[in-house]
DNA sequence: CCCGGAAGTATAGAGCGTCTATATATCGAC
DNA sequence: GTCGATATATAGACGCTCTATACTTCCGGG
């Protein structure tokens, strides 16, 4: 779900998504590389991205992932099912 | 997390706190046996939890769990840091 | 000129926790 | 008597994250 919000302003590359959600989270989520190299694989596998090399402003090869029309789709429905799991568990944790 | 907050009203064997979360969820959260019973072992083994054998409300043996006084300051820890995390997410979801 | 650090991608293997499936026992109702 | 709900328990599959490691390339400083 965040690699998918990440991409919605435009292609990135593996490295800059981490980048990215790093930043945006203020340094609270730490996506490893590890994680996030299968993760995008998983991503690309489904139909959600699709990758294309090319070269990155600091005139690297980088491997650019953008989003597809499936996995706009995907995004909404996954945050839905987020804002439901907190809520359920805010539920708990609020009860009495 | 979800285990000690449940526990705060009190004794309840497994059986019965699954059936508390899922109703304090709105059948939204359903812990599944088979996941339920090692969290309790782990959790009683962190000694956030202790156990006794007793006779439930329906006249069947069941085990009763109770919070211990490490367990309440763990439930508030987890609490802080599931909201932290939380926060993140939105964080990046919200970006922009 | 070369060397270190940041930019990049990638995989193997450990570790952890959930799930499914299964087994077992008891109580009350019909 | 047998069915459904109550109740505990474990094995094994599964999925995902992490740590660790490996590799390449570009740029700047000494």
């Amino acid at each position: 779900m965040l690699v998918l919000r990440t991409l919605i302003f435009g292609p990135l590359h593996g490295y800059g998504i981490a980048k990215a959600i790093r930043t945006t989270s203020n340094e609270a989520l730490d996506i490893e590389f590890g994680s996030l190299y299968p993760a995008l694989k998983r991503l690309e596998l489904k139909g959600w991205i699709a990758s294309k090399w090319d070269i990155s402003e600091l005139n690297r090869k980088a491997k650019f992932y953008r989003m597809t029309p499936l996995g706009k789709k995907q995004l909404v429905d996954e945050q839905a099912k987020w804002n439901h799991f907190v809520a359920a568990i805010a539920s708990v944790m609020e009860g009495e």
